[in-house]
DNA sequence: AAATATGATGCATTCGTATGCAATACAGAA
DNA sequence: TTCTGTATTGCATACGAATGCATCATATTT
């Protein structure tokens, strides 16, 4: 039932031309009349041709396939930034090939099939990759970027990131002008860029202005670490022994956490404990939560993301960027301000 | 800088063997000496060799790609499912193409970007591609399959779905047996089969036990058509003349529902009115909302969706399938039920 | 030891398209 | 009219791996 597709050579003999004539109809800016550009456009359209793209990616070497390896998509901030990038680079050509990267799976094994589809460049949006990975990749001739993280050495590796300590320092002056003095900070994964740049912003904006962090439990940006880790920090039923306010590194595990403060410990949002957050995700802004979150400007990080992997397919000489995007502050309920 | 990589005929000639001994180490079943494929693996190691799958693909022409299309990734439903979808495939040594779906986006050019590829199935998890397109699809030899939708006529698609009229009907069921007697339904997209059968299901049960749905509004899916469905149900200051309780087509479009209920509408849930929705996306069980929900099996539809998938791939014969997968009901907060 | 079966190997071709090179046509210039 | 330059076109080959077929070596049988 299903006819064999139609071929270039199909094409060619139906028009009447030679095969390299309806690949140069298809190439832009090649060499071919106009008149015989239309034959091969009726033929093609009679047979109902579409060029090969994996013959094409063989004798050209671009697959216009960019790899994008994401991790568990449960924090809204992947899903959103997945949307868009795909359709950033639809825009212009190229299409996604989407790899999950888990824990259990061997990196080597990883490697070896991201080589063999021969992706044109690749985006890395989860944290639990290791950046000797992400290098191999690029001594392989493809371009790297890792999107919300930084890259410890390679400078073969491009970065697109925000700035998470500027976030931590903002984070620590909202709560600071409104007079907590009692903070306490929720670590994500600690090994992670993100988390550590955050945390570094808190605690310096903290320190300068003449403030400790009050208490610090890890939450591993998942949501069931949060929630651990919030019942660790605010167990002391004495309320001067627990934070009055607490910066949690991401919003993912904030709502875990105001879920937490709420439902188990029974602790109103902020009336007892002021929560702020980070990302922005949509979840943020449900009236249910209302949390207050330092923003990404994820827009403007796909817009670096697409722009450098661009420029890095077409010339390889380029150097490896690092871009680091501003954040804001998004005041809502949790923190006391006004809805 | 780069290396240009290593292929068949360079391992070859590093291990003293032929191009076709190489080829065949790599082909499981092959026949090989033990003796060869060693000398292969050592030779290939060295040279980092990793096959070409694109060559491969053009001579077995099986990418090994499967194309999932998807809509606005908001709902969080569909991450979930891209998910562990794209994992299981992996599992099978299948990778996923992710092409986003949007209404600007010419389908025609859709299509043609998706044959180029020379996908070796299609899996449609957006409601709001014409099943037209599909069938095209399938004409041109290449499987088929609607996720979470039914297929209208076409025999050639597959499609895989939850039994939508038992979850409308479990939801009657639900708020009948609370007591309720002003029940609205909140529709999303009218022309999808999910939204057609869980109104069907829902307006039958009332029937059945001698109600009519007191009020509808459609809030097509989305998070903001939601808020403005929910404002004009509930716009009456009567509570007599607005429903007691409410079945929301989606868990998505239900959340909205209840921030506006509660923020602009200063009503409560369960108290003032009940809400029940579709889906149970984890944001369900968040302890905010705490929303009861028809839950759909997505592990269950996952595995169906690539069992499917397989067979049609290596059976061209096989006649089109078409799953549905009980749902079940899931008590929470929202209802009346205790957390 | 000779005949046969079995497994391993290499050769040559194939997949569908892009492209360097040579050949051709056709224009304008002299 | 003849020459030079430019625009088209076709030929042949390359991309990298898989595979049918023929060949060869080895194991098994008689």
């Amino acid at each position: 039932m299903m006819a064999k597709a139609a071929t270039s050579v199909d094409v060619a003999k139906l028009a009447g031309v030679s095969q390299s004539a309806v690949s140069r109809a298809y190439t832009p800016g090649a060499s071919v009349a106009e008149n015989t550009r239309s034959k091969v456009m009726d033929a093609a359209r009679k047979l109902g041709y579409r060029p090969n793209a994996i013959a094409r990616t063989l004798i050209t070497r671009k697959s216009r396939m960019i790899a994008v390896v994401a991790s568990y998509l449960d924090n809204q901030f992947y899903p959103v930034v997945i949307e868009k990038l795909s359709q950033r680079f639809q825009d212009d050509g190229y299409h996604v090939l989407l790899f999950i990267a888990q824990a259990r799976m061997d990196t080597d094994e990883f490697l070896m099939q991201l080589m063999q589809y021969h992706v044109d460049g690749i985006v890395m949006l989860s944290a639990t990759l290791s950046s000797g990975l992400a290098k191999d990749c690029a001594n392989a001739g493809i371009p790297v970027l890792l999107f919300n993280r930084i890259a410890q050495l390679g400078c073969t590796v491009n970065s697109v990131a925000s700035d998470n300590e500027a976030g931590g320092r903002m984070a620590a002056q909202a709560l600071l002008a409104a007079g907590h003095k009692r903070i306490g900070y929720i670590a994500g994964m600690e090994d992670s860029s993100t988390n550590r740049d955050r945390e570094a912003g808190f605690t310096a904006e903290l320190a300068a202005q003449g403030q400790r962090v009050f208490a610090r439990t890890v939450g591993h940006y998942s949501f069931a670490g949060a929630q651990t880790a919030a019942r660790q920090m605010f167990q002391a039923s004495d309320a001067m022994q627990r934070p009055s306010a607490v910066f949690v590194a991401n919003d993912h595990m904030a709502i875990s956490v105001m879920d937490t403060l709420r439902g188990d410990l029974k602790l109103r949002v902020p009336q007892d404990v002021a929560v702020i957050g980070f990302d922005n995700v949509p979840q943020a802004a449900w009236g249910a939560y209302s949390l207050s979150s330092i923003e990404q400007d994820a827009q403007a990080m796909i817009e670096a993301t697409v722009r450098i992997m661009l420029e890095q397919i077409s010339d390889d000489t380029v150097l490896a960027q690092h871009v680091n995007l501003p954040v804001r502050l998004i005041e809502r309920g949790s923190t006391g301000a006004a809805v």
